[in-house]
This record gives structure tokens, sequence and C-alpha cells, in this order.
DNA sequence: GCGGAATGTAGAT
DNA sequence: TCTACCTTCCGCT
């Protein structure tokens, strides 16, 4: 379940169970099992993220990169490591836990130099410190919708189709609109949103973006029940009302992904 | 059991 | 703009 919030748990995750001490590395499903036999015994010494982008270094000085794609996932466990179940591509064992990786994009043996490659194309990251300066000025030359520059990488690092709705949601701001005709003052609002919002999706582990007004507890709805586990205004919503405005919120494809809007609410 | 969808991206056209 | 790909899960037969 990957936007930027998930990696970054990853990331700490990983550091908390396996930082430190040698892992033990295997591939039970055969497709990373070259990568896995030099990692198997080495020390894992940290962890890195940026954007969608995970990285497990190790003392020989060379990375794991994981991206996880659309469906990757890491799972975690209390060690002893159960037989493996389904399609495990990289499976990392400590003395205390293991971990799970199934369906990633990539994983792969990576050098620092094509780490550092990683990093020069991404853009900046909310959960880094990283500003959003960047990505403004990006943004602001760019005749491209804010909802397709929001999910371009290279634009920013870490957004993925919740948070791109939910933000354009938050701050009343149509998807169509261009990222020319964007407003420095709601440039650095979005910013600062994402990176309040992405915070608190690493410490809860899903993306939650409703005002406390707007919680199933204050409007007497019932909790959301899906799959990405979070409270959200618009996010596969289509159809139902908002829950704002009570306006139908509707649903287009752009650029092969789903958009999620209200018109009422985002308009101009 | 099958088809479709899913928080993503790279590469072809 | 499209297609392929990695895998799981849900709804439909």
């Amino acid at each position: 379940m990957p936007e930027g919030h998930t990696i970054h748990r990853l990331a700490l995750d990983c550091r908390t169970r396996f930082a430190g001490s040698a892992v033990r590395a295997s591939s039970p499903q055969g497709k990373f099992s070259d990568g896995a036999a030099l990692l198997d015994g080495q020390v894992l010494t940290g962890t890195d993220a940026h954007g969608k982008h995970l990285f497990l270094g190790f003392a020989d000085g060379g990375w794991v990169h994981v991206h996880l794609g659309l469906y990757g996932t890491f799972r975690f466990g209390d060690a002893p490591a159960p037989p493996p179940v389904g399609a495990v591509r990289l499976r990392i064992e400590g003395s205390g836990a293991y971990a799970d990786l199934r369906g990633p994009t990539a994983c792969e043996l990576i050098t620092e130099p094509e780490k550092q490659a990683v990093h020069d194309r991404l853009g900046p990251d909310p959960l880094r410190a990283d500003g959003g300066e960047r990505a403004w000025l990006r943004i602001s030359r760019s005749r491209t919708t804010v909802a397709a520059l929001l999910m371009d990488q290279k634009v920013l690092a870490g957004v993925g189709n919740v948070y791109r709705a939910e933000v354009l949601f938050r701050h009343g701001i149509d998807p169509r609109r261009p990222g020319r005709d964007l407003a420095r003052a709601e440039w650095d609002a979005i910013w600062d949103d994402l990176a309040v919002l992405m915070r608190e999706g690493v410490r809860a582990n899903r993306i939650d973006t409703v005002r406390p007004e707007h919680t199933p507890e204050a409007m007497g709805r019932p909790p959301r029940v899906d799959d990405h586990g979070g409270e959200v205004y618009v996010y596969r919503r289509a159809g139902q009302p908002c829950l704002v405005c009570g306006d139908e919120v509707r649903t287009a494809s752009l650029a092969a992904r789903n958009l999620f809007w209200c018109p009422t609410c985002q308009h101009g």
C-alpha cells in the first residue's frame, strides 16, 4: 500500500528490527536468489527512503533498492520465520524479526553512486528535510494540470493517488487547474499540509486526511472500511456525498489514474 | 475458477 | 496515450 509515508515507515521499521547486526537473506520465490546470496550474513547498517524508493544499506557499502510499485508489500513478523507463503521475493531474518517482500517493481543491488542517481532524478520529498522550492519552480512554470504535477516524482517525490486527491480537496483546488495558475501561497500551503499529513501517515501507517469535525465520530457516520485504511474526503468516494457540502464526489481518468474531487468544494 | 482493480512506473508508439 | 509487469484480493459465475 505504497505512497511515500509507507516507504518511510518501512525504512524506520527495517532499521529498528534489523540495523546493527547480521541478517539472513533469501529469495524463496527465486527471482532475487543471486542478490540474496550476496546479502546473506551481512550486517544491515542503515536504511533510507526518498519518495517511494526504499534503500537498505549493508556493511559492504552496497544497497538494496526496493520500489513497491502498485501492489508490492513488505510485511514483518516475529522470528522464527514460518515457511514462506506466496511469492516472496526477498526474506530478511534477524534475531527477533523477519520481513517478507512480495511483488515489488524493483528489488536490486546497487552501488552508492547508483543510489545517488536515484536521488538526483527525484524531486523534493515532504518527508525529508527538503524544501518545496524546487517543486514550485517546476509547477509555477507548467501548463500541465496540478493533478498531474503532484504525481510526477521528478517534480516532488512521495505523493500518490490518495494524497493527491486529498490535499487538493483540503485546499479547494480544482485538479485540472494548470500548475502556473497556482498562487505561491496556495503552493506553500499544499507543501506544508503534505508534510503534516504524510508525517501523520508514517506514524499511523495509514492515510487519514479528514479534519476533526469530519471524522465518523463527529459526523455520526460509519467508519470507512477500505484497504488503504484511513478516513478520507474524496479518494474512491465517487458518487457519494461530499463530507463538507453534500454534493456528489466525481471521478475521471487522468493519465491512466483515477482522479476524485468535489466539483463544489474544488473550483477555480 | 475467472476477470478486474489496486496507493506505480518504464518503455514503446 | 498505450501497454506490460510485479501480486493479491474481491466479486462474480
